[in-house]
DNA sequence: CTTAGCACTCTCGATGCCAGAGTGCTAATT
DNA sequence: AATTAGCACTCTGGCATCGAGAGTGCTAAG
């Protein structure tokens, strides 16, 4: 366990803050002709020294200033950095944006993540919301002409998923409504599991639409995050360390990748809502974050629908600033969620 | 209208060529090394000053290659560039792919964007298909709890519209299936301003109810495009002239904003289903797309629904290919379509 | 009309150099 | 014992210089 004196903490929060601004090594002399702390940049580079030598700060090379490193950042965002809150003007205008988009959990979502992309300077992503299993609640069927149906199904919790149908012979739409009915009637409240066996027991036609409700309803499943919307994407390209195409590109392929999302979004968050989790540099579980630091986000109420929220930038992005955006817009959309699928 | 000796066009369509491959200007001795014309390098050098003076070639400073103008561009796209096709290995593979996939709109979009992005190294754009002017087909009113009620429109061509709706007072699940049912009985087949004068007779829930419907159904005309999906983005990153963030930025910028690629593709594409539009560094119409080109075709069936695809890459990127695939795979989705939501 | 030849131009990478910022160490001071 | 002034040393980044390579335009001859 790193254990610092006080001088050395703030040493090491204003070079944290330093380099989240300027973005290059910060140096003993720059440091107390900006800060004029109580004593000389010797002193202050004594400090430093020891810093270096606790693993939280270190050198590009010798002779030029220090920057911190993973664990410096792990150290200040742990132990230093305060709760810190955004400005209640911030949250007014946050909270107001929110009430002047109609009333759509998609609308919500991409408005959440455009208003993380924009109050930070990172790429923003957040996932829609949608029940941990998915809960049969209601079934349409609609005949568009010929033998094509459209399924339309309802999930607890307002999901609605579509899709369209095939069946063997013509049947009318005063049928269709019966049958969706009844399958209505006898699956309400279920999960996709115990109406797979039900539907043994169904007449052809009636088995087959059942079937394809219970695939849809385990793809949902499967598929633990719904649509994802992202913004910001040109606010990480503007950051200098991501200007060597390089390092833009494998920060952007990450953006772009499904599969990579969902997989940090589902292993680094715990089911429970709440907590907002940093990840720094990958925290050696992630090879391809190595170059990016994320702040994640569970939003939503467990017993109705989760979705996931966070943004990624770089390293030396402003922690306290950000790690509150989150947490507020995270906040909001758990109450948006409560409210629109609650009583 | 210019126009170029028989010699001189083979000469444009190599530099093209050349540039399109290594993105550097061309010189004489290169060409006639690597493609052995007929003819010396001094010849090839006196019809390229003949070519700049036309104004379809241009030198980046003196005693460089020369690489192709804007207008060169044109002039290859439409006198020169025969009709490519893909193999017909590929347009096996493409065609596989669509039919491996779950029959969802939605999925076919995605899927449209990432074979785009795949198939040429360009940034693709696919709108979902929509009908030009909503028209209404199907009502459903879902009871959640309380006064909240699920508001499910179904709109001709299998456009299916959710919202959230608090009643004044608790409804129960029968009367919402009831007004619901009516709604569609007097409204099946209508436009939103017929609707809208329609419900003016109704008492205040109705009213209220079909009010919604219309605003939704005015929203989806407004918004002429339905979701965009994008794929590919760092496809062009690594291209050599988006290196410099300058350039990268800008050409981000523009997949991010719905708005713009809304108009571009509103705007570039007549609302004619087929051809396959080519938008070089921008027409002169539109600044931001100065560095960069667009290829743009419009599927589906008028009586419908249409949608809009695109892909965006650097402005010496492979017409003959990219525009064959834009033109398949616009080719695919229109089948898609036509299958899906007609007989 | 084509081409060989030549003088000239411009870029690009390598090299060298210098100012600036920063460090580490030592010795003196508090 | 901690702090600090001073100094020698190091490394980067910007700038100028230089030569090789690639390309051009022009002229004169085939």
């Amino acid at each position: 366990m790193i254990s610092l004196s006080e001088r050395q903490e703030t040493i090491l929060a204003l070079i944290v803050h330093e380099y989240m601004e300027a973005a290059r090594p910060v140096g003993s002399k720059r440091l107390i002709k900006k800060y004029d702390l109580g004593v000389s940049s010797a002193t202050v580079r004594n400090e430093m020294a020891a810093l270096a030598k606790a693993g939280v700060l270190r050198q590009p090379h010798t002779s030029a200033g220090r920057i911190p490193t993973e664990e410096g950042y792990r150290y200040f965002v742990r132990r230093l950095l305060g709760e810190t809150e955004l400005s209640s003007d911030e949250k007014r205008m946050i909270h107001h944006q929110f009430h002047q988009v109609p009333a759509d959990i998609d609308e919500w979502v991409r408005l959440a993540a455009s208003i993380l992309a924009q109050t930070s300077t990172v790429a923003a992503v957040v996932t829609t919301p949608h029940p941990d299993k998915a809960i049969y609640k209601h079934l349409e069927l609609i005949n568009t002409s010929g033998r094509q149906v459209l399924l339309v199904l309802v999930l607890q919790g307002g999901d609605v998923r579509q899709q369209m149908l095939t069946l063997n012979e013509v049947v009318d739409q005063e049928r269709l409504t019966r049958i969706a009915n009844q399958i209505t009637n006898d699956c309400y409240g279920m999960f996709a599991t115990a109406i797979a066996t039900r539907a043994d027991t169904y007449p052809e036609m009636e088995r087959e639409i059942t079937q394809l409700v219970t695939d849809i309803m385990q793809r949902t499943d499967a598929f633990s995050a719904g649509d994802i919307y992202r913004d910001g994407i040109t606010n990480v390209l503007n950051q200098p360390e991501f200007a060597a195409s390089e390092n833009a590109r494998s920060a952007l392929r990450l953006l772009e990748e499904r599969g990579f999302l969902e997989e940090v979004l589902a292993k680094a968050l715990s089911p429970r809502v709440g907590g907002v989790q940093v990840v720094i540099a990958g925290e050696g579980a992630w090879d391809e974050l190595k170059e990016v630091s994320m702040i994640l986000a569970r939003y939503g109420a467990q017993e109705y629908a989760t979705g996931a929220m966070g943004v990624l930038g770089p390293i030396r992005m402003s922690y306290g600033r950000t790690i509150s955006a989150v947490r507020y817009v995270a906040g909001l959309m758990t109450d948006l969620v409560i409210e629109a699928f609650a009583e």
